[in-house]
RNA sequence: GGAGGCAUAGCUCAGCUGGAUAGAGCACCUGCCUUCUAAGCAGGCGGUCGAAGGUUCGAAUCCUUCUGCCUUCACCA
């Protein structure tokens, strides 16, 4: 039981036998640290209610829950605040409890709830992985984590964009000017090498049109008219019109591209339960269209198109058809949602993570499924991000001006090795501890960077500047993990044992009631969408323990008593820690 | 033009359902390594919470208007 839940019955019993009134809400909050308690029960909103003065009202609540609750030792008013002092022996019997339970803060899953989807990641098949999908799928990876340790049962997916004009345009590039050139004859990640071509594709495009505009053609009759995509818009006509060549080359590209996704996945650390195509999804939906055409949902114009009309909504009218009967994008998220869940009967709610400029048709696409008649429509949310920029502006694939997703992760490794190697505490490690925990190093502090801002806001990333080990960082909290793990090493005594406590240092007791906030925590990250609560939270919590540290001895000459429960309470903490950040996917070395 | 988002210290960010004198880190200054890992701790400096109204006992938080930046409103995905 939480403090609220102790405290309320009390103070509603209180103030029902000293007014005879009922009051519905008691609103609490944690006491600051500039007066004595530990929470803190606002009484002004009571004053509705109750006929009284602040203070005096304060004061016989106070008395009552003295007298009538164990927990509570003392009370102080001040103006229309009651602070409430909780005694010791609450938070060591609170601690007692948690203490060995690996589970702490996490809820097992309900098998009767349904389950939630989570896409993240889904790339185009033309390109390698960048800095956008860097927070992509760090979001949706421990969105995903998130939820599973609140109590939900989670399938995590992606959808792939792998047809379309963009990956003709590296397909034909690569036939053009490849001579033939695979990842292995190039030595080259096959996503880098397919990436090459898409670029290549539009320095030849560039060309063409500059060439036009000298014969006297305008920009958009050049653009239109550049005889290299006229001949990548004839391939994708190809492709779909299931031409055998287009196809297998496509699928040794496509290849290519999953072999290299599949290592920056995997470096990253993140996964998935199951992918979905957008060549096999690409037509679904159509079927739905029609049917929501029969129920009047949608409307045909004369050229054939089809279209729904959300201006009651406040919203536009927007396309679902082409006139020729071909699906857009819209049709096709449509026909995914629906094939998902027939995929997944259990599945009762998705989670899309998506960046920003695409709130819109998410609005659009939850609305057309709700007026469907979908029960799990309700159920939808777009996990809508900010862009990543650069000191130097936007990113642009086409112009180079990307951070690459491998050499990002790399370089931030390099820095974790530089930074380290300073420090020189890891002599006695070998080539290949050090390494890993390079990479441990590193890639906290990349994961740690992106995931503590709020999802919704933009971040301006510098790559020099991330590089940071100081302060609300994921090395510094990686930091005190490993020297709590130094701590456990050298206590050579029975620490699992009772320590017999019965009085609380305040540093003590500012820890447990931070580590008390961990379960609500994880359910507010999970119901917001926020890793950012989460890291946050792991962040104040550390702070909490370095100050703690500080303050007292963990295994200096002390009581036997103190010392267990001091290393008892470390390794709490630790724990806490390394339960959070697997949340956020970023691992804890056990020395540093 | 319609719709949506963002705006908090010089910089990067917290601030949960409205609550006490708005909090961290970086940077700058002062202390603390013979003691469990100093990637640390304790403290100082630094704010008209974009602006103006409104609701409220009480507003960074809710409402309205305005300003600035971004996104979106394709028979692209």
């Amino acid at each position: 039981m939480t403090l609220p839940e102790i405290l309320t019955p009390s103070i509603e019993k209180a103030i029902k036998a000293l007014f005879d009134v009922a009051i519905d809400k008691v609103e609490f909050q944690t006491t600051r640290k500039e007066f004595e308690g530990d929470i803190t029960m606002v009484i002004f909103p009571l004053l509705k209610v109750v006929k009284s003065n602040p203070v005096e009202l304060g004061n016989k609540i106070g008395n009552y829950l003295v007298e009538n609750l164990d927990e509570v030792s003392r009370f102080n008013v001040v103006s229309g605040f009651l602070n409430i002092v909780i005694s010791d022996a609450y938070y060591l019997d609170f601690f007692n409890g948690i203490k060995s339970n690996e589970q702490y803060g996490f809820v097992k899953p309900n098998p009767e709830d349904k389950a939630i989807m989570v896409e993240y990641s889904s790339p185009n098949t033309n390109k390698p992985l960048h800095l956008g999908h860097v927070r992509n799928n760090l979001l949706g990876y421990s969105v995903a984590e998130i939820i599973k340790a609140s109590g939900k049962k989670v399938y995590k997916t992606q959808i792939i964009n792998d047809r379309g004009i963009h990956i003709c345009k590296s397909m034909l590039a690569w036939q053009k000017f490849g001579n033939e050139e695979t990842p292995e004859s190039t030595n080259q990640k096959g996503d880098k090498l397919v990436g090459n071509y898409y670029v290549k594709f539009d320095k030849v495009y560039k060309e063409e049109i500059t060439h036009l505009m000298s014969e006297g053609k305008t920009e958009e009759e050049a653009k239109k008219q550049a005889p290299i995509i006229l001949e990548a818009q004839e391939m994708l006509q190809k492709w779909e019109a299931g031409d055998a060549e287009v196809k297998a080359l496509w699928e040794k590209m496509n290849q290519w591209v999953y072999d290299g996704f599949a290592i920056t996945y995997k470096n990253l650390g993140v996964d998935f339960d199951k992918y979905y195509y957008e060549s096999n999804t690409y037509l679904l939906g159509k079927d739905v269209v029609n049917i929501g055409l029969e129920k009047g949902i949608f409307e045909k114009d004369p050229d054939g198109s089809v279209w729904i009309d959300l201006t009651d909504e406040g919203l536009d009218r927007k396309i679902v058809l082409r006139s020729d009967g071909t699906a857009v994008y819209m049709t096709q998220d449509i026909g995914t949602a629906i094939q998902r869940v027939k995929d997944m009967p259990d599945v009762g709610g998705m989670v899309y993570t998506v960046g920003n400029e695409q709130d819109y048709h998410f609005k659009v696409l939850f609305l057309i499924l709700k007026k469907l008649g979908f029960d799990w429509a309700s159920s939808l949310n777009h996990l809508s991000y900010g862009m990543v920029d650069l000191p130097s502006g936007k990113m642009k694939s086409r112009e180079g001006t990307v951070v690459d997703a491998d050499d990002l992760m790399n370089e931030m490794t390099t820095t974790a090795q530089k930074i380290s190697e300073d420090l020189g505490k890891l002599d006695s490690y070998s080539e290949d501890e050090k390494a890993s925990l390079y990479n441990t190093i590193g890639l906290g502090a990349l994961k740690y960077y992106i995931l503590k801002v709020d999802p919704k806001k933009r971040i301006l990333f510098n790559p020099e500047e991330s590089v940071d080990f100081a302060g609300n960082t994921g090395p510094f909290i990686q930091y005190t993990y490993a020297r709590i793990q130094s701590i456990i090493r050298k206590a050579n005594f029975d620490f699992s044992a009772n320590s017999g406590m019965e009085a609380l240092h305040e540093k003590e007791k500012q820890l447990l009631k931070q580590i008390e906030l961990f379960p609500e925590v994880i359910q507010n990250a999970a119901h917001n969408h926020s890793p950012a609560l989460l890291a946050n939270y792991t962040y104040d919590l550390v702070r909490e323990y370095n100050s703690f540290y500080q303050a007292v001895p963990i295994l200096g000459e002390e009581e036997t008593s103190k010392k267990i429960f001091r290393v008892q309470l470390s390794k709490k903490v630790a724990d806490i820690i390394a339960a959070s950040f697997k949340l956020l996917g970023i691992n804890v070395p056990e020395r540093m």
